[in-house]
RNA sequence: GGGGAUAUAGCUCAGUGGUAGAGCAUUCGACUGCAGAUCGAAGGGUCUCCGGUUCAAACCCGGAUGUCCCCUCCA
C-alpha cells in the first residue's frame, strides 16, 4: 500500500472519531495519537519459560483485533510485542527467587536459550493458528542487555535508585515524594503503599523499602544467565526490558500500552516509575488492558484442576468439553465478548459459538454469491442495511465493540437469506448497497475480527477430495431419484459420521466439513 | 485486611435515564421423502438485594451480598 492510498483511507475513515477506554483516568476518551496518522503501540508478550497460556492466546487476540483495526482506519501502526526472555523470577525471598528461565533450563538441563527457543516457537504457532497478525517488532529482553544498564545508570545519575552490593534498586519512595505518579495506574493508595506492614513482607532483604524493586540483579554463583555491568555480574529486572524496549522503537512516551489487566500491578506500575525515573516523562498516553479468560466461572489454575491447554480444545481430549473446537471457533468466541470484560469459557459456549460461527460464515458465502438483478432502488431495505453497516463501524469505534458490532452483522443475515431465498426482493436495495454489505462483510469478518472461513481451507489444493465429494453427492442423487432412501439416508449418515453434513436444497445438494 | 472490577433470558455475552437485546438452546408453522439448512412466528428476564437522586433508574450515587482479578508468579 503506498502513502496516497494510506492517506485516502485515512480520511475516508476517519469520520466518526475512535474512543478507547484508558485505565489511567478510568474513562473513554477520543483517540488523539502523537504524530497524525500514525500509532505506536506496545504490548507485553509473553515469558517463554513453558507453553502458551489459553489465556494469553485471548490477551493476544484482543490485542490483534486492535491492532487490525487500527490498520483498518488507515493508520500506519508500529506494534511492538516483546519476548521476555530473562530477569521474570519465580519463588520468593526465603527460598530464594529464581529466574523462570533459568529454573526450566536447569530443571529439563537445557541451555536457556534452548528454552526460551523452544518455547517462543511454540508461542508463534498458537498465534499463527489463532490467525493473529505478526507485530512490527519482536524484541527480546536478552537482545537487550546494554540498553538495561543504560537505563539502569539514567535512573542511578537522576537519584531514583540506589546500589546494595552489586543489585540496583528502583526508590519508590523517591518518586511517590517527587512526583505524583506512582500507584496512579493501579489504583494504590500510595500511603499504604508506603507504609507496607504485610507479615510475610518482612524479608525485603536489601531493600530500603518493601514497594522498592530490583532493576538489576547481582547473579549467585550458581546462576546461569548473567552479564557483566558496572555493578555486578548479573541480569536485569522484569520490569525494566519493557521500559528500555518500549523507549527504543516507539520513542520516551508513545500512544498505546497494552496487556492484560493482572501485569497493571507491579509490573506496569513500575514500568511508569522506571520511566519518570530515566526520562521525567510517562510512557504511554493510553493505556489498555484486557480482562482475565476463566473457565467454568473459575480462574484457570492446573493446581486446582480447572485448566485446558489450546491443544486440548482443539483436540477435545479434556474431560472439561465434550468435543474438539477449530481454531475460528475459538477466536469468533472471545470476539463476542468485550476485551475488558471477563470470559467464562464453557462447554455449552463453546457449543453455541461454534454454531453461531458457521451460521456467520455460511451467511457470507451466500452474500458474496448474491447477484444484484440490477433495478433496485433504494428502499426501507437499503436503509435498514446501510444504518446497520453505519452502526457496525460506530460499534468498533467505540472502545473496539466487537460484541455488539458482531450482533449487528447477524441482524443482517436473515436479509441476507431472505434476498437468497426468494422470500425478500431486491426492488429495494441498490446495487451500491448490496456491493457495500459484500465489502462490509469481508472487512470485518477477515481484515478487522481476523477470522477465517475454514470451511474453504479444506478446498485448498484439495480439488481431488472435491471431485470426490461431488461424486458421493451424484451417485446419491440417482438413488434419490429413484426413491431409494435407505440408499441415499446411508450416504448422508455414513458422511455425517465422518463430519461432513449433506443439506438437499431446491438447487441440489451442497455439502459442509463440521 | 487493602485496591480494582462485575452481577441482564436456560448458557455465553451486548446494551441503555423514558415500551429489555444478540448468538446458542426451546416451541409452533412453511419448505423437505425424512433430516439439515433456510424463512416466518412464539415462549422465556420484577436487568442480585436495600436505600438515595430524578417527573422518570435495570441504567447515576451509597450500602449489602455473590463472583472475578491484583496486592507473591501470572495475559
Amino acid at each position: 500500500m503506498n502513502r496516497n492510498s494510506h492517506k485516502l483511507m485515512y480520511f475516508c475513515r476517519m469520520k466518526q472519531q475512535l474512543s478507547v477506554y484508558n485505565s489511567l483516568t478510568r474513562q473513554k476518551e477520543v483517540f488523539r495519537p502523537i504524530h497524525e496518522g500514525r500509532v505506536g503501540m506496545y504490548v507485553c508478550g509473553p515469558t517463554v519459560y513453558s507453553d502458551v497460556h489459553l489465556g494469553n492466546c485471548r490477551t493476544f487476540t484482543s490485542f490483534d483485533v486492535i491492532y487490525r483495526y487500527l490498520c483498518y482506519l488507515g493508520y500506519q501502526v508500529r506494534y511492538v510485542r516483546n519476548i521476555t526472555d530473562v530477569g521474570h523470577l519465580v519463588g520468593d525471598a526465603d527460598t530464594g527467587a529464581e529466574d523462570k528461565i533459568s529454573k526450566k533450563a536447569r530443571l529439563e538441563q537445557l541451555e536457556p536459550m534452548e528454552v526460551v527457543q523452544r518455547y517462543t516457537n511454540g508461542f508463534h504457532e498458537m498465534m499463527a493458528i489463532f490467525n493473529n497478525r505478526k507485530p512490527s517488532i519482536e524484541p527480546r529482553a536478552t537482545g537487550h542487555i546494554l540498553g538495561q544498564i543504560e537505563m539502569v545508570q539514567q535512573i542511578l545519575d537522576n537519584g531514583y535508585a540506589y546500589e546494595k552490593n552489586g543489585s540496583v534498586y528502583f526508590d519508590t519512595v523517591k518518586l511517590a515524594k517527587e512526583q505524583d505518579v506512582y500507584g496512579k495506574l493501579s489504583g494504590r493508595v500510595v500511603e499504604e503503599l508506603m507504609s507496607e506492614t504485610r507479615d510475610d513482607l518482612k524479608n525485603q532483604g536489601e531493600k530500603n523499602h518493601p514497594s522498592d524493586f530490583a532493576i538489576w540483579i547481582k547473579a549467585d554463583p550458581t546462576h546461569l544467565m548473567r552479564w557483566n555491568s558496572p555493578w555486578s555480574e548479573g541480569f536485569p529486572g522484569w520490569h525494566l526490558e519493557c521500559s528500555v524496549m518500549s523507549t527504543k522503537y516507539l520513542g520516551k512516551t508513545f500512544d498505546i500500552h497494552g496487556g492484560g489487566n493482572d501485569l497493571k500491578f507491579p509490573h506496569h506500575e513500575n514500568e511508569v516509575a522506571q520511566n519518570f525515573g530515566a526520562c521525567k516523562c510517562a510512557p504511554a498516553n493510553y493505556w489498555l488492558h484486557t480482562n482475565m479468560l476463566l473457565m467454568n466461572g473459575r480462574k484457570m489454575s492446573k493446581s486446582d484442576d480447572n485448566s485446558i491447554t489450546p491443544q486440548e480444545l482443539f483436540t477435545g481430549e479434556s474431560p472439561h468439553i465434550s468435543k474438539g473446537f477449530s481454531p475460528m471457533s475459538i477466536r469468533f468466541f472471545m470476539l463476542q465478548s468485550h476485551y475488558r470484560s471477563t470470559l467464562d469459557l464453557t462447554d455449552e459456549a463453546l457449543l453455541a459459538a461454534e454454531k453461531g460461527f458457521k451460521r456467520l460464515m455460511e451467511g457470507n458465502r451466500t452474500l458474496q454469491q448474491l447477484a444484484h438483478p440490477g433495478k433496485g432502488q433504494a428502499g426501507e431495505l437499503d436503509k435498514e442495511l446501510n444504518e446497520l453497516i453505519d452502526a457496525a463501524h460506530a460499534d468498533m469505534n467505540d472502545d473496539f465493540n466487537t460484541p455488539k458490532a458482531l450482533a449487528r452483522l447477524f441482524e443482517m443475515i436473515p436479509r441476507i437469506n431472505g434476498l437468497k431465498g426468494g422470500q425478500l426482493s431486491f426492488d429495494g436495495l441498490s446495487p451500491d448497497t448490496l456491493n457495500r454489505l459484500k465489502q462490509t462483510f469481508h472487512d470485518f469478518l477477515f481484515v478487522i475480527f481476523g477470522l477465517k472461513d475454514e470451511m474453504h481451507e479444506s478446498d485448498n489444493g484439495n480439488g481431488a477430495f472435491d471431485g470426490l465429494m461431488q461424486l458421493i453427492i451424484d451417485i446419491r442423487q440417482e438413488a434419490r431419484a429413484k426413491k431409494d432412501w435407505s440408499t441415499s439416508d446411508k450416504i448422508r449418515d455414513v458422511l455425517k459420521e465422518l463430519d461432513i453434513q449433506l443439506k438437499d436444497g431446491s438447487d441440489g445438494t451442497q455439502w459442509s466439513k463440521n
